[in-house]
DNA sequence: CGCCAGGTTGATTTCGCTCAAGCAATGTGG
DNA sequence: CCACATTGCTTGAGCGAAATCAACCTGGCG
Protein backbone atom coordinates (compact mmCIF):
# COMPACT_ATOMS: atom_id res chain seq x y z
CA UNK A 1 0.00 0.00 0.00
CA UNK A 2 2.88 2.78 0.49
CA UNK A 3 4.77 4.31 -2.65
CA UNK A 4 6.91 1.89 -4.49
CA UNK A 5 6.89 -0.56 -7.47
CA UNK A 6 10.89 -1.00 -7.08
CA UNK A 7 13.77 1.17 -6.12
CA UNK A 8 13.38 5.06 -5.43
CA UNK A 9 13.26 7.85 -8.00
CA UNK A 10 16.05 7.83 -10.14
CA UNK A 11 18.00 11.09 -9.98
CA UNK A 12 17.96 12.64 -13.36
CA UNK A 13 21.13 10.82 -14.79
CA UNK A 14 20.21 8.17 -16.93
CA UNK A 15 17.38 7.71 -20.14
CA UNK A 16 14.89 9.85 -17.85
CA UNK A 17 13.15 12.70 -19.57
CA UNK A 18 14.34 15.91 -19.54
CA UNK A 19 12.65 18.70 -18.46
CA UNK A 20 13.97 20.22 -21.81
CA UNK A 21 12.46 17.56 -23.67
CA UNK A 22 9.08 16.58 -21.67
CA UNK A 23 6.07 16.51 -24.69
CA UNK A 24 3.74 17.94 -21.46
CA UNK A 25 5.86 21.08 -20.24
CA UNK A 26 3.63 23.29 -21.92
CA UNK A 27 0.62 22.27 -19.96
CA UNK A 28 2.24 22.22 -17.02
CA UNK A 29 2.89 25.60 -14.31
CA UNK A 30 6.08 25.01 -14.18
CA UNK A 31 6.81 26.54 -18.32
CA UNK A 32 6.75 29.98 -16.68
CA UNK A 33 10.38 29.51 -15.41
CA UNK A 34 13.44 30.68 -17.42
CA UNK A 35 15.91 28.11 -19.21
CA UNK A 36 18.59 27.98 -15.87
CA UNK A 37 15.55 28.20 -13.37
CA UNK A 38 13.85 25.03 -15.20
CA UNK A 39 17.87 23.61 -15.66
CA UNK A 40 17.84 23.39 -11.58
CA UNK A 41 14.91 21.70 -11.52
CA UNK A 42 15.65 19.32 -14.26
CA UNK A 43 19.06 18.87 -12.28
CA UNK A 44 17.78 17.87 -8.82
CA UNK A 45 14.43 15.98 -9.91
CA UNK A 46 13.79 12.44 -9.39
CA UNK A 47 11.74 10.58 -12.12
CA UNK A 48 10.31 7.31 -12.58
CA UNK A 49 7.26 5.18 -12.78
CA UNK A 50 4.84 4.79 -10.95
CA UNK A 51 2.25 1.73 -11.24
CA UNK A 52 -1.59 1.60 -10.38
CA UNK A 53 -2.31 1.63 -6.78
CA UNK A 54 1.21 2.90 -5.86
CA UNK A 55 0.29 5.34 -3.51
CA UNK A 56 2.13 9.08 -3.24
CA UNK A 57 1.94 10.49 -0.29
CA UNK A 58 -0.81 9.64 2.08
CA UNK A 59 -3.17 11.75 3.74
CA UNK A 60 -2.26 13.50 7.15
CA UNK A 61 1.34 13.16 6.10
CA UNK A 62 4.06 16.12 6.06
CA UNK A 63 4.13 16.94 2.01
CA UNK A 64 8.00 16.56 1.59
CA UNK A 65 7.23 18.01 -2.30
CA UNK A 66 5.52 17.80 -5.51
CA UNK A 67 4.90 15.41 -8.63
CA UNK A 68 4.56 16.45 -12.01
CA UNK A 69 2.63 14.19 -14.24
CA UNK A 70 4.44 13.69 -17.62
CA UNK A 71 2.03 10.52 -18.13
CA UNK A 72 -0.66 7.88 -16.70
CA UNK A 73 -3.36 9.31 -14.14
CA UNK A 74 -3.38 10.26 -10.72
CA UNK A 75 -6.49 9.83 -8.59
CA UNK A 76 -6.77 12.17 -5.38
CA UNK A 77 -8.35 10.83 -2.74
CA UNK A 78 -9.68 11.84 1.21
CA UNK A 79 -11.25 9.65 3.79
CA UNK A 80 -14.43 10.58 5.01
CA UNK A 81 -15.61 10.30 8.89
CA UNK A 82 -16.84 6.52 8.26
CA UNK A 83 -13.33 5.50 6.56
CA UNK A 84 -14.68 5.19 3.27
CA UNK A 85 -11.87 6.58 0.58
CA UNK A 86 -13.46 8.57 -2.06
CA UNK A 87 -12.18 10.09 -5.37
CA UNK A 88 -11.93 13.68 -5.16
CA UNK A 89 -10.22 14.64 -8.39
CA UNK A 90 -8.03 13.53 -11.07
CA UNK A 91 -4.82 14.46 -12.04
CA UNK A 92 -4.16 14.40 -15.62
CA UNK A 93 -0.62 14.67 -17.64
CA UNK A 94 0.61 18.49 -16.93
CA UNK A 95 -1.05 18.71 -13.48
CA UNK A 96 1.27 19.13 -10.58
CA UNK A 97 0.28 16.83 -7.62
CA UNK A 98 0.50 18.11 -3.98
CA UNK A 99 1.09 21.17 -4.80
CA UNK A 100 -1.91 22.21 -2.30
CA UNK A 101 -0.09 20.94 0.89
CA UNK A 102 2.91 22.18 -0.52
CA UNK A 103 1.80 26.06 -0.55
CA UNK A 104 -0.21 25.92 2.12
CA UNK A 105 2.63 24.49 4.11
CA UNK A 106 0.28 22.02 5.44
CA UNK A 107 0.53 18.20 6.19
CA UNK A 108 -1.18 16.12 2.90
CA UNK A 109 -5.27 16.76 3.28
CA UNK A 110 -5.42 14.03 0.37
CA UNK A 111 -4.28 11.03 -0.65
CA UNK A 112 -2.84 10.64 -3.83
CA UNK A 113 -2.95 7.17 -5.77
CA UNK A 114 -1.64 6.00 -8.98
CA UNK A 115 -4.38 4.64 -11.19
CA UNK A 116 -2.99 4.21 -14.30
CA UNK A 117 1.22 3.37 -14.78
CA UNK A 118 2.45 7.26 -15.01
CA UNK A 119 5.61 8.53 -15.23
CA UNK A 120 6.20 10.96 -12.46
CA UNK A 121 8.98 13.48 -11.29
CA UNK A 122 9.73 15.07 -7.99
CA UNK A 123 10.34 17.60 -7.11
CA UNK A 124 11.39 18.74 -3.44
CA UNK A 125 10.10 20.96 -1.55
CA UNK A 126 13.05 23.48 -1.08
CA UNK A 127 13.92 23.18 -4.58
CA UNK A 128 10.17 24.42 -5.32
CA UNK A 129 10.14 26.86 -2.71
CA UNK A 130 12.75 28.88 -4.42
CA UNK A 131 11.85 28.89 -7.40
CA UNK A 132 8.67 30.22 -6.53
CA UNK A 133 10.27 32.76 -4.09
CA UNK A 134 12.29 33.96 -7.46
CA UNK A 135 9.63 33.62 -9.90
CA UNK A 136 6.43 35.38 -9.25
CA UNK A 137 5.02 33.82 -12.29
CA UNK A 138 5.20 30.80 -11.46
CA UNK A 139 3.32 31.24 -8.59
CA UNK A 140 1.04 33.76 -10.77
CA UNK A 141 0.32 30.12 -12.70
CA UNK A 142 -0.59 28.04 -9.61
CA UNK A 143 -2.88 30.75 -8.28
CA UNK A 144 -4.74 30.62 -11.77
CA UNK A 145 -5.00 27.19 -11.23
CA UNK A 146 -6.09 27.11 -7.98
CA UNK A 147 -9.16 29.35 -8.51
CA UNK A 148 -10.19 27.30 -11.39
CA UNK A 149 -10.17 24.34 -9.08
CA UNK A 150 -11.93 26.27 -6.26
CA UNK A 151 -14.65 27.21 -9.04
CA UNK A 152 -15.28 23.61 -9.93
CA UNK A 153 -15.72 22.74 -6.65
CA UNK A 154 -18.63 25.11 -5.42
CA UNK A 155 -20.30 24.27 -8.82
CA UNK A 156 -19.87 20.85 -7.45
CA UNK A 157 -21.48 21.84 -4.14
CA UNK A 158 -24.15 23.56 -6.30
CA UNK A 159 -24.53 20.56 -8.33
CA UNK A 160 -24.85 17.74 -5.27
CA UNK A 161 -27.61 19.64 -4.19
CA UNK A 162 -29.81 20.84 -7.03
CA UNK A 163 -29.62 18.05 -9.88
CA UNK A 164 -30.24 14.29 -9.23
CA UNK A 165 -28.39 11.10 -9.95
CA UNK A 166 -29.09 11.27 -13.92
CA UNK A 167 -27.84 14.49 -14.24
CA UNK A 168 -24.79 14.30 -11.78
CA UNK A 169 -23.50 10.76 -13.98
CA UNK A 170 -24.57 12.00 -17.27
CA UNK A 171 -22.15 15.67 -16.29
CA UNK A 172 -19.37 13.12 -15.12
CA UNK A 173 -19.10 11.43 -18.72
CA UNK A 174 -19.66 14.52 -20.60
CA UNK A 175 -16.66 15.72 -18.36
CA UNK A 176 -14.71 12.17 -18.37
CA UNK A 177 -15.38 11.73 -22.51
CA UNK A 178 -12.98 14.49 -22.95
CA UNK A 179 -9.59 12.59 -21.16
CA UNK A 180 -10.92 8.74 -22.04
CA UNK A 181 -12.53 8.89 -25.30
CA UNK A 182 -10.69 5.90 -26.89
CA UNK A 183 -12.97 6.14 -29.87
CA UNK A 184 -15.11 8.11 -32.07
CA UNK A 185 -17.57 8.77 -35.03
CA UNK A 186 -20.70 10.44 -36.04
CA UNK A 187 -22.00 11.10 -31.89
CA UNK A 188 -20.97 7.83 -30.75
CA UNK A 189 -18.42 7.12 -28.93
CA UNK A 190 -16.31 4.43 -26.35
CA UNK A 191 -14.36 5.60 -22.74
CA UNK A 192 -11.90 3.68 -21.83
CA UNK A 193 -12.45 5.03 -17.63
CA UNK A 194 -9.86 3.85 -15.08
CA UNK A 195 -12.47 4.20 -12.61
CA UNK A 196 -14.22 1.72 -10.28
CA UNK A 197 -17.99 1.71 -9.96
CA UNK A 198 -17.28 3.33 -6.22
CA UNK A 199 -15.06 5.71 -7.01
CA UNK A 200 -17.63 6.74 -9.58
CA UNK A 201 -19.86 7.02 -7.64
CA UNK A 202 -17.57 9.16 -5.27
CA UNK A 203 -17.48 11.79 -7.84
CA UNK A 204 -20.56 12.12 -7.95
CA UNK A 205 -21.83 12.28 -4.24
CA UNK A 206 -23.89 9.21 -4.03
CA UNK A 207 -23.86 5.27 -3.00
CA UNK A 208 -22.86 2.55 -5.02
CA UNK A 209 -25.92 0.46 -5.28
CA UNK A 210 -27.33 4.05 -6.58
CA UNK A 211 -24.93 4.41 -8.74
CA UNK A 212 -25.64 1.03 -10.17
CA UNK A 213 -29.21 1.55 -10.72
CA UNK A 214 -28.44 4.92 -12.14
CA UNK A 215 -26.18 2.90 -15.24
CA UNK A 216 -29.28 0.76 -15.66
CA UNK A 217 -31.70 3.37 -16.64
CA UNK A 218 -28.92 4.76 -19.08
CA UNK A 219 -28.66 1.27 -20.42
CA UNK A 220 -32.95 1.06 -20.71
CA UNK A 221 -32.97 3.99 -22.43
CA UNK A 222 -30.07 3.18 -24.74
CA UNK A 223 -28.13 6.38 -23.26
CA UNK A 224 -25.13 4.77 -22.44
CA UNK A 225 -23.71 0.94 -22.42
CA UNK A 226 -21.33 0.21 -19.31
CA UNK A 227 -19.13 -2.99 -20.00
CA UNK A 228 -16.72 -3.66 -16.92
CA UNK A 229 -14.98 -0.07 -17.38
CA UNK A 230 -15.53 0.42 -21.00
CA UNK A 231 -18.76 2.65 -21.91
CA UNK A 232 -20.34 2.64 -25.35
CA UNK A 233 -22.41 6.13 -25.58
CA UNK A 234 -24.12 5.68 -28.92
CA UNK A 235 -25.39 9.85 -29.24
CA UNK A 236 -23.56 11.95 -26.65
CA UNK A 237 -26.00 14.75 -27.43
CA UNK A 238 -28.71 12.66 -26.31
CA UNK A 239 -26.74 12.04 -23.34
CA UNK A 240 -25.94 15.42 -23.06
CA UNK A 241 -29.63 16.21 -23.29
CA UNK A 242 -30.20 14.98 -19.90
CA UNK A 243 -28.16 17.31 -17.89
CA UNK A 244 -30.66 20.08 -19.77
CA UNK A 245 -34.11 18.28 -18.94
CA UNK A 246 -34.20 18.76 -15.50
CA UNK A 247 -31.59 21.65 -15.37
CA UNK B 1 -29.40 47.02 -6.57
CA UNK B 2 -25.90 48.63 -8.41
CA UNK B 3 -23.33 49.70 -6.00
CA UNK B 4 -22.91 52.96 -4.29
CA UNK B 5 -24.59 54.84 -1.47
CA UNK B 6 -23.60 58.26 -2.27
CA UNK B 7 -20.68 59.22 -4.65
CA UNK B 8 -17.76 56.50 -5.32
CA UNK B 9 -14.96 55.80 -3.79
CA UNK B 10 -12.60 58.77 -2.50
CA UNK B 11 -9.25 58.94 -3.52
CA UNK B 12 -7.42 58.44 -0.28
CA UNK B 13 -6.89 61.89 0.82
CA UNK B 14 -9.04 62.46 3.35
CA UNK B 15 -9.83 61.21 6.63
CA UNK B 16 -9.80 57.96 5.81
CA UNK B 17 -7.82 55.13 6.96
CA UNK B 18 -4.14 54.57 5.84
CA UNK B 19 -3.03 51.14 5.44
CA UNK B 20 -0.60 51.89 7.93
CA UNK B 21 -2.49 52.50 10.80
CA UNK B 22 -5.31 49.99 9.35
CA UNK B 23 -6.53 47.73 12.54
CA UNK B 24 -6.61 44.75 10.40
CA UNK B 25 -3.73 45.00 8.06
CA UNK B 26 -2.25 41.90 9.62
CA UNK B 27 -4.86 39.85 8.84
CA UNK B 28 -4.79 40.37 5.59
CA UNK B 29 -2.23 38.91 2.54
CA UNK B 30 -1.09 42.71 1.97
CA UNK B 31 0.83 42.67 5.01
CA UNK B 32 3.82 40.65 3.35
CA UNK B 33 4.80 44.17 1.40
CA UNK B 34 7.06 46.17 2.24
CA UNK B 35 6.86 49.69 3.43
CA UNK B 36 7.08 51.14 0.24
CA UNK B 37 4.88 48.68 -1.67
CA UNK B 38 2.40 49.13 0.88
CA UNK B 39 2.80 52.70 0.52
CA UNK B 40 2.06 52.40 -3.73
CA UNK B 41 -1.03 50.74 -2.72
CA UNK B 42 -2.14 53.60 0.20
CA UNK B 43 -1.75 56.39 -2.34
CA UNK B 44 -3.76 54.94 -4.99
CA UNK B 45 -6.47 52.87 -3.15
CA UNK B 46 -10.11 54.20 -2.89
CA UNK B 47 -12.01 53.81 0.74
CA UNK B 48 -15.45 54.23 1.48
CA UNK B 49 -18.34 52.92 3.53
CA UNK B 50 -20.51 50.97 2.00
CA UNK B 51 -24.00 49.68 3.16
CA UNK B 52 -26.05 46.33 3.20
CA UNK B 53 -27.46 45.36 0.09
CA UNK B 54 -24.61 47.37 -2.01
CA UNK B 55 -22.80 45.26 -4.47
CA UNK B 56 -19.35 45.80 -5.37
CA UNK B 57 -19.56 42.98 -8.44
CA UNK B 58 -22.11 41.00 -10.41
CA UNK B 59 -21.63 37.47 -11.43
CA UNK B 60 -19.97 37.82 -14.90
CA UNK B 61 -18.91 41.33 -14.47
CA UNK B 62 -15.14 42.09 -15.83
CA UNK B 63 -12.57 41.93 -12.47
CA UNK B 64 -11.64 46.03 -12.39
CA UNK B 65 -9.66 45.42 -9.03
CA UNK B 66 -10.23 43.79 -5.59
CA UNK B 67 -11.79 44.99 -1.91
CA UNK B 68 -9.93 44.76 0.54
CA UNK B 69 -12.22 44.58 3.65
CA UNK B 70 -11.30 46.69 6.54
CA UNK B 71 -14.98 46.39 8.81
CA UNK B 72 -18.02 44.81 8.36
CA UNK B 73 -19.31 41.95 6.45
CA UNK B 74 -19.50 40.57 2.47
CA UNK B 75 -21.44 37.52 1.00
CA UNK B 76 -20.52 36.14 -1.94
CA UNK B 77 -23.38 34.75 -3.88
CA UNK B 78 -23.95 32.51 -7.20
CA UNK B 79 -26.63 32.37 -8.94
CA UNK B 80 -27.52 28.76 -9.96
CA UNK B 81 -29.83 27.24 -12.68
CA UNK B 82 -33.12 28.50 -11.73
CA UNK B 83 -31.61 31.78 -11.19
CA UNK B 84 -31.76 31.56 -7.36
CA UNK B 85 -28.99 33.66 -5.57
CA UNK B 86 -26.86 31.12 -3.30
CA UNK B 87 -24.72 32.43 -0.28
CA UNK B 88 -21.47 30.77 -1.13
CA UNK B 89 -19.32 32.67 1.20
CA UNK B 90 -18.66 35.40 3.76
CA UNK B 91 -15.73 37.00 3.88
CA UNK B 92 -14.77 38.99 6.75
CA UNK B 93 -12.38 41.75 7.96
CA UNK B 94 -8.89 41.14 7.01
CA UNK B 95 -10.30 39.43 3.65
CA UNK B 96 -9.70 40.18 0.05
CA UNK B 97 -12.43 39.87 -2.09
CA UNK B 98 -12.70 39.25 -5.68
CA UNK B 99 -8.49 37.94 -5.46
CA UNK B 100 -10.05 35.40 -7.24
CA UNK B 101 -11.41 36.26 -10.62
CA UNK B 102 -8.37 38.90 -10.59
CA UNK B 103 -5.43 36.50 -10.19
CA UNK B 104 -7.54 33.84 -12.87
CA UNK B 105 -7.54 36.77 -15.36
CA UNK B 106 -11.49 35.84 -15.56
CA UNK B 107 -15.03 37.58 -15.43
CA UNK B 108 -16.49 37.39 -11.62
CA UNK B 109 -17.64 34.13 -11.15
CA UNK B 110 -19.53 35.18 -7.87
CA UNK B 111 -21.37 38.48 -6.88
CA UNK B 112 -20.37 40.14 -3.88
CA UNK B 113 -22.85 41.51 -2.08
CA UNK B 114 -22.56 43.93 1.46
CA UNK B 115 -24.35 42.17 4.82
CA UNK B 116 -23.39 44.70 7.25
CA UNK B 117 -22.28 48.28 6.96
CA UNK B 118 -18.77 47.57 5.88
CA UNK B 119 -15.60 50.06 5.14
CA UNK B 120 -14.13 48.75 2.49
CA UNK B 121 -10.73 49.61 0.23
CA UNK B 122 -10.37 49.57 -3.66
CA UNK B 123 -7.16 48.54 -5.36
CA UNK B 124 -7.53 48.50 -8.92
CA UNK B 125 -6.33 45.84 -10.78
CA UNK B 126 -3.15 47.21 -12.58
CA UNK B 127 -1.69 48.66 -8.77
CA UNK B 128 -2.47 44.79 -7.26
CA UNK B 129 -0.69 42.86 -10.39
CA UNK B 130 2.23 45.36 -10.44
CA UNK B 131 2.50 44.16 -6.58
CA UNK B 132 2.06 40.64 -7.29
CA UNK B 133 4.13 40.34 -10.68
CA UNK B 134 7.44 42.04 -8.11
CA UNK B 135 6.39 40.73 -4.67
CA UNK B 136 6.55 36.82 -4.82
CA UNK B 137 5.61 36.79 -1.05
CA UNK B 138 2.22 38.78 -1.87
CA UNK B 139 1.02 35.55 -4.13
CA UNK B 140 2.82 32.76 -1.79
CA UNK B 141 0.38 34.18 0.80
CA UNK B 142 -2.38 34.42 -1.66
CA UNK B 143 -1.85 30.51 -2.78
CA UNK B 144 -2.29 29.37 1.01
CA UNK B 145 -5.28 31.44 1.26
CA UNK B 146 -6.76 29.80 -1.61
CA UNK B 147 -5.12 26.33 -0.95
CA UNK B 148 -7.48 26.55 2.39
CA UNK B 149 -10.59 28.19 0.32
CA UNK B 150 -10.19 25.26 -1.65
CA UNK B 151 -9.81 22.34 0.63
CA UNK B 152 -13.06 24.34 2.72
CA UNK B 153 -15.21 23.81 -0.28
CA UNK B 154 -14.04 20.11 -0.90
CA UNK B 155 -15.26 19.08 2.76
CA UNK B 156 -18.34 21.06 2.06
CA UNK B 157 -19.09 19.02 -0.71
CA UNK B 158 -18.72 15.44 1.23
CA UNK B 159 -20.21 16.90 4.28
CA UNK B 160 -23.35 17.65 1.91
CA UNK B 161 -23.57 13.87 0.68
CA UNK B 162 -22.57 12.55 3.97
CA UNK B 163 -24.32 13.87 6.75
CA UNK B 164 -27.95 15.37 7.28
CA UNK B 165 -29.08 18.64 7.97
CA UNK B 166 -28.98 18.27 11.76
CA UNK B 167 -25.09 17.63 11.15
CA UNK B 168 -24.97 20.36 8.89
CA UNK B 169 -27.19 23.13 10.58
CA UNK B 170 -25.01 21.98 13.69
CA UNK B 171 -22.08 22.42 12.15
CA UNK B 172 -22.99 25.90 10.30
CA UNK B 173 -23.46 27.18 13.90
CA UNK B 174 -20.26 26.12 15.19
CA UNK B 175 -18.70 27.97 12.86
CA UNK B 176 -20.46 31.08 13.21
CA UNK B 177 -20.08 31.38 16.64
CA UNK B 178 -16.45 32.06 16.39
CA UNK B 179 -17.29 35.00 14.08
CA UNK B 180 -21.03 36.26 15.46
CA UNK B 181 -21.29 35.42 19.24
CA UNK B 182 -22.52 38.98 20.86
CA UNK B 183 -22.48 37.08 24.47
CA UNK B 184 -21.52 34.31 26.64
CA UNK B 185 -20.96 32.04 29.28
CA UNK B 186 -20.79 28.81 30.96
CA UNK B 187 -21.35 26.88 27.82
CA UNK B 188 -24.02 29.20 26.56
CA UNK B 189 -23.85 31.67 24.30
CA UNK B 190 -25.87 34.56 21.82
CA UNK B 191 -25.06 35.06 17.96
CA UNK B 192 -26.31 37.66 16.07
CA UNK B 193 -26.47 36.00 12.67
CA UNK B 194 -26.72 38.84 9.90
CA UNK B 195 -27.91 35.97 7.40
CA UNK B 196 -31.53 35.05 6.15
CA UNK B 197 -33.04 32.09 6.82
CA UNK B 198 -32.58 31.69 2.87
CA UNK B 199 -28.75 32.44 2.97
CA UNK B 200 -28.80 30.00 5.82
CA UNK B 201 -30.46 27.42 3.90
CA UNK B 202 -28.03 28.11 0.62
CA UNK B 203 -25.22 27.59 2.77
CA UNK B 204 -25.74 23.92 3.62
CA UNK B 205 -27.33 23.28 0.65
CA UNK B 206 -31.15 22.68 1.39
CA UNK B 207 -34.78 24.28 0.90
CA UNK B 208 -35.81 26.92 3.17
CA UNK B 209 -38.85 24.80 4.03
CA UNK B 210 -36.50 22.48 5.29
CA UNK B 211 -34.70 25.00 7.26
CA UNK B 212 -37.22 26.20 9.06
CA UNK B 213 -38.42 22.54 9.90
CA UNK B 214 -35.10 21.59 11.33
CA UNK B 215 -34.66 25.04 13.08
CA UNK B 216 -38.16 23.90 14.41
CA UNK B 217 -36.78 20.52 15.95
CA UNK B 218 -33.61 22.18 17.18
CA UNK B 219 -36.05 24.70 19.53
CA UNK B 220 -38.06 21.40 20.62
CA UNK B 221 -35.15 19.39 21.73
CA UNK B 222 -33.84 22.76 23.28
CA UNK B 223 -30.37 23.31 21.17
CA UNK B 224 -30.84 26.57 19.76
CA UNK B 225 -33.44 29.09 19.55
CA UNK B 226 -34.07 31.20 16.91
CA UNK B 227 -35.56 34.40 16.95
CA UNK B 228 -35.26 37.08 13.84
CA UNK B 229 -31.61 36.88 13.09
CA UNK B 230 -30.60 36.13 16.53
CA UNK B 231 -29.82 32.47 18.16
CA UNK B 232 -29.06 31.42 21.55
CA UNK B 233 -27.36 28.14 22.27
CA UNK B 234 -27.88 27.31 25.91
CA UNK B 235 -25.21 24.42 25.38
CA UNK B 236 -22.67 24.35 22.67
CA UNK B 237 -21.38 21.63 23.69
CA UNK B 238 -24.81 19.85 23.14
CA UNK B 239 -24.66 20.92 20.03
CA UNK B 240 -21.34 20.13 19.06
CA UNK B 241 -22.84 16.48 20.24
CA UNK B 242 -25.02 16.60 17.01
CA UNK B 243 -21.84 16.66 15.04
CA UNK B 244 -20.62 13.43 16.40
CA UNK B 245 -24.00 11.37 16.70
CA UNK B 246 -24.57 10.72 12.79
CA UNK B 247 -20.70 11.36 12.24
C1' DC C 1 -11.21 -25.08 -3.82
C1' DG C 2 -12.84 -21.53 -0.89
C1' DC C 3 -12.42 -16.84 0.12
C1' DC C 4 -13.26 -12.08 -0.62
C1' DA C 5 -13.98 -7.63 -2.68
C1' DG C 6 -16.70 -5.47 -6.10
C1' DG C 7 -20.81 -5.28 -8.24
C1' DT C 8 -25.84 -6.04 -9.06
C1' DT C 9 -30.56 -6.50 -7.67
C1' DG C 10 -34.64 -6.40 -4.63
C1' DA C 11 -37.49 -4.74 -0.66
C1' DT C 12 -38.18 -1.24 2.46
C1' DT C 13 -37.69 3.09 4.72
C1' DT C 14 -36.73 7.73 5.30
C1' DC C 15 -35.28 12.19 4.55
C1' DG C 16 -35.83 16.13 2.21
C1' DC C 17 -38.34 18.27 -1.77
C1' DT C 18 -42.57 19.95 -3.85
C1' DC C 19 -46.78 22.07 -3.72
C1' DA C 20 -49.89 24.80 -1.26
C1' DA C 21 -51.72 27.62 2.24
C1' DG C 22 -51.39 30.89 5.99
C1' DC C 23 -49.08 34.62 8.57
C1' DA C 24 -46.36 38.55 10.05
C1' DA C 25 -43.67 42.49 8.85
C1' DT C 26 -42.70 45.92 5.63
C1' DG C 27 -43.66 48.95 2.14
C1' DT C 28 -46.64 51.59 -1.31
C1' DG C 29 -50.09 54.18 -3.35
C1' DG C 30 -54.50 56.19 -3.08
C1' DC D 1 -54.30 56.63 7.51
C1' DC D 2 -55.91 52.65 5.63
C1' DA D 3 -56.26 48.98 1.79
C1' DC D 4 -53.29 46.44 -0.61
C1' DA D 5 -49.29 44.12 -2.50
C1' DT D 6 -44.93 42.06 -1.47
C1' DT D 7 -41.50 39.50 0.74
C1' DG D 8 -39.73 36.27 4.10
C1' DC D 9 -40.91 32.75 7.15
C1' DT D 10 -43.59 28.86 8.92
C1' DT D 11 -46.48 24.82 8.70
C1' DG D 12 -48.95 20.95 6.62
C1' DA D 13 -49.72 17.01 3.36
C1' DG D 14 -47.94 13.98 0.12
C1' DC D 15 -44.55 12.26 -2.85
C1' DG D 16 -40.40 10.57 -4.62
C1' DA D 17 -35.54 9.84 -5.01
C1' DA D 18 -31.96 7.90 -2.87
C1' DA D 19 -30.21 5.51 1.32
C1' DT D 20 -30.34 1.35 3.84
C1' DC D 21 -30.50 -3.45 4.63
C1' DA D 22 -29.89 -7.81 2.79
C1' DA D 23 -29.15 -11.35 -0.48
C1' DC D 24 -26.74 -13.02 -4.27
C1' DC D 25 -23.60 -13.25 -8.07
C1' DT D 26 -19.16 -12.79 -10.28
C1' DG D 27 -14.26 -13.00 -11.09
C1' DG D 28 -9.69 -12.93 -9.20
C1' DC D 29 -6.45 -14.82 -6.04
C1' DG D 30 -4.16 -17.29 -2.41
Amino acid sequence: MTAGNGGGPTRNGGKATSCFACQTRERTEWCALSHDDLKLIDDSKGVREYLPGDVLYHQGAPCVGVFCVQSGLIGLRKVDHDGNSVLVRLAYPGDTVGYRSFLAGEEHHLSAEVLKPSMLCFIEQATARRMLETNPSLGLRFLKRMARDLDEAEDKFLESTNSDIRVRLAHLLFVLKDRFAIESGNGALTLELPLSRQDMAAMIGVRPETMSRTIRKFEDEGLAFFSGRTVRVPDMAALFAQIEVDS
